[in-house]
DNA sequence: CGCATGCTTGACTGAACTCAAAGTCCGTGG
DNA sequence: CCACGGACTTTGAGTTCAGTCAAGCATGCG
């Protein structure tokens, strides 16, 4: 009929947790350039609308590996969907969780200089990735290169993060580190469009200590005191921040 | 017996590989694009060699400020002699130190998503610093821009060695993170052109625990323990490594 | 249903922090 | 020239926080 509507691309990534039926979107293997941008929350200039270029989407099952240590860099991806966990592995076998890159972020800069991948990028949910491939960003008949400018401003912008989570796993005591894991979470969440007071965590505890290098217990013992306090509300991977002022104080 | 060495306090810290006597040079105030090319030791390919341009030196004082949080994006620096360090300060006022960048190393990348610089950068020791104005990264008119590329090359470096460093902090012991530390900064030495076996560190001990997140005291007592264990000779700020495979045992 | 994985909580231990004091190096100024 | 002060470093002693080990519970999947 006339108001039969199939799902306009514009309102697929509004926040709608998880997407129920979305046959239409499931069998749409392709994005654009715009699509892109808005993912990334690029505000800078881009000179011509480079609408023609179409970029490979990538579907991710959970526990499936998007990138691997020492892989030929092939390109960056764009989260399009769902969350994932960077890590390094050491030579002793040590592993390290540098991120949990989720909706808007970018993977894959790190293989830009060596020419090869060098940390470990695994999917934790079900995921949608978006390929820029490594000729769209080098091609030197584009000229002036729109996509390239924007990956560079993204992956400034993934050092800034990059950065802060270092700074991150600095704070003298366990509670405060998982505090602010937390509120930076939260805050994540609201970039991306989604609830801050509520969400889920993809990762577990492990992977969360591992991240702030404390242990699992201690991030459970942390989650069940900030419960205690009346701060949060735990459920297993379920948060509800209940006071965003009092998770700031602990951070201290 | 006979040549005793004056020691300057400026030049004391280096080892003395790479740069003989430079008064000419020393009162040069340009660079140019090959000499960046060379100090970042690029491998990668440039399409026309872009030699017209000169890039206008900065020098500093010990303890100067090279870049501040907040300020205006200006440019990139390339540091082409002397050591510094970077450091984040929190709302709290609490700094923390990601890095001590050296010769080779690239600075102000933090500051090209948000167009303002996001970190501290003081000088430890006199510096000299090579200038990539914002304009010249991202003049349109270049074309496909090698000044760009090579920029964005060594930025995706950066990111590699801050992932890291990043990891670095993860050790389980304190005195593993600091043999490790010791070991990097080998290496950097090295790659800079200088003695792997004997450097002088530029930096506090403090800047060094915070850069580790162990105190000062710790960093005191690892340096010491591996002083008695024959794996090092320390001597306020002058390291020598004895045995870098005893270091590398270290780090687990 | 049974098993595997993940989470919580408790008791104990030890590594690193804090506080404190003394020593070293360096620049500065009398 | 030497005395002084300040910044940096080393070392010691006591304390505390987070790691380790262990047990039990919940959940989800084949």
């Amino acid at each position: 009929m006339m108001n039969v509507q199939p799902i306009s691309s514009s309102a697929r990534w509004l926040p709608s947790a998880n997407q129920p039926a979305l046959k239409l979107e499931s069998d749409e293997r392709w994005s654009n350039f715009q699509e892109i941008l808005s993912l990334l929350r690029f505000d800078g200039h881009v000179h011509e609308m480079n609408d023609t270029s179409l970029f490979r989407r990538r579907r991710l099952k959970a526990g499936q590996s998007a990138l691997s240590m020492g892989q030929p860099f092939e390109g960056l991806y764009v989260v399009r969907l769902g969350a994932l966990k960077t890590s390094m592995t050491h030579v002793d076998g040590a592993e390290h969780v540098l991120a949990f890159p989720m909706k808007g972020d970018l993977l894959g800069f790190d293989g830009i200089c060596k020419n090869k991948y060098l940390s470990e990028v695994v999917a934790l949910t079900d995921c949608d990735l978006i390929k820029i491939p490594a000729a769209e960003l080098f091609s030197p008949g584009r000229g002036c290169n729109d996509i390239e400018r924007m990956a560079y401003w993204a992956i400034s912008r993934e050092i800034v993060q990059e950065q802060t989570n270092y700074a991150l796993s600095h704070s003298a005591k366990s509670e405060a580190r998982v505090a602010r894991f937390l509120r930076i979470q939260s805050e994540r969440f609201t970039a991306m469009g989604y609830s801050p007071n509520r969400f889920t965590l993809p990762m577990t505890r492990r992977d969360i200590g591992n991240h702030l290098n404390v242990t699992l217990e201690t991030v459970s013992r942390a989650f069940s005191a900030l419960d205690h306090l009346g701060i949060i509300a735990v459920e297993r991977r379920e948060i509800k921040i209940l006071s965003l002022e009092a998770l700031r104080k602990f951070e201290n």
